[in-house]
DNA sequence: TATGCATGGTCTCATCTTGAGACCAGTATG
DNA sequence: CATACTGGTCTCAAGATGAGACCATGCATA
C-alpha cells in the first residue's frame, strides 16, 4: 500500500503517529480490539468493513508492530489479531477521542456508549495535561519546542 | 464532500469523532493551528499540502464547527482560520497522539519535538487514565459500557 | 466419511478521493 | 502603475475504497 504523502521521517510525534493509524478504518479496528474483538471476521460484522480493506489493514497494522497474529485461544486451527504492547498503548489516544466526542458531538437528548471504571462503574475522569510535578496545566500554559525541520 | 461511510449517527463518540477529524489531513491541520498557525498559506507551507484538498478540508472543518474564520488581525484585508472553543478541545487527543509517537515511534537517536511547560520548559506528563476520584487506572480497568447499538 | 457451512482470505471492477498544477480575481507593495 | 502575494477554483491523472465474486481450508454432523 504505498501511500500518497509518507511522514514517517518526520520530526513531530504527531505526524508520525497518523502515519501509522491516521487512516479512515485504523484507530476504529484498535478501539473493537481494545474492547476485545480479536477475529477477522468479528471485525467485520462490527464495522461493515469491506474484507478487502480490512484484510490490508490488519496487514499493515501487523507489519507496523500494532497487532500480532497468533493461533485462536480457543483450540481450533484458526488464528486471531491481538494488539501487542505499542497497540495498547493507543488506549489513551482512543479515550481522548472518546471524551472529546462525548462532550462536544452529541446532544444531551442522544445517548453514547461510555468509558468507566470497572470497580464502580462511574465514568473516568477528564483527560488532563499535567506538568511533570503533577500540576495541571491548561493547553496556553505549553508550547512545542520543535527541531529543526522547515516542513515536519 | 461525500463520504463514503459515515459514522455520523454512530452511538460510539470515537466512531463520531473520527467522523469529524478522521481524515488525513484533519489532524495535521489542528495540529498547526494548536501551535499558532492561523493562515492558508501558512498551512499550505507547514503541511505541504494541495491547496485544493487545504480549501476543502478547512471549508468542512469550519462547517463542523471546529475552525472559524475572521477578519486578519493584522489589520489586512485577508482573513484567517482560528480554532474555535470546540477545536482547541481537541489538544488533548492531538498531546496523546504526540505522546503515543514520542515513546512509540522514535528511535533512541532519534530527535522530534516536544510538549513542554512553558514555565520550566520540562516536558509535560505522560497522559494517564484516572477514576473520577483522581485514582490513576489502567485500560484492563475500565470497559465500554455500550447503549443498544448492533452495529456502531 | 461425505456433505455442507463457517472462516479468512484474494481478485476484479466501478466509483470516489487525492495530488499536481494551471488559472484567476482581489490585495498589498514599491 | 507594475508586480508579487493571497486565497482560492477547476481539471485531470492516478491512487484508494466498496461491493461482491470466488476460493482453499477447517469444522461439524449425520
Amino acid at each position: 500500500m504505498v501511500k500518497r504523502v509518507s511522514l514517517d521521517h518526520s520530526s513531530c510525534p504527531v505526524a508520525r503517529s497518523l502515519d501509522v493509524i491516521g487512516d479512515w478504518w485504523s484507530l476504529l479496528i484498535i478501539r473493537d480490539a481494545l474492547e476485545g474483538v480479536q477475529r477477522f471476521t468479528a471485525f467485520q460484522s462490527s464495522l461493515g468493513i469491506a474484507k478487502g480493506m480490512l484484510a490490508s489493514r490488519l496487514r499493515t497494522l501487523v507489519e507496523r508492530g500494532i497487532f500480532e497474529q497468533r493461533p485462536a485461544s480457543d483450540g481450533s486451527a484458526y488464528r486471531e489479531y491481538v494488539l501487542t504492547a505499542k497497540g495498547q498503548a493507543l488506549h489513551i489516544v482512543v479515550a481522548a477521542l472518546r471524551q472529546w466526542g462525548e462532550t462536544q458531538l452529541y446532544g444531551p437528548t442522544e445517548r453514547h456508549s461510555s468509558l468507566v471504571d470497572t470497580l464502580d462503574r462511574e465514568p473516568v475522569a477528564p483527560l488532563t495535561l499535567r506538568a511533570s510535578n503533577g500540576r495541571s496545566l491548561e493547553w496556553s500554559d505549553t508550547r512545542v519546542i520543535k527541531v529543526d525541520a522547515a516542513r515536519y
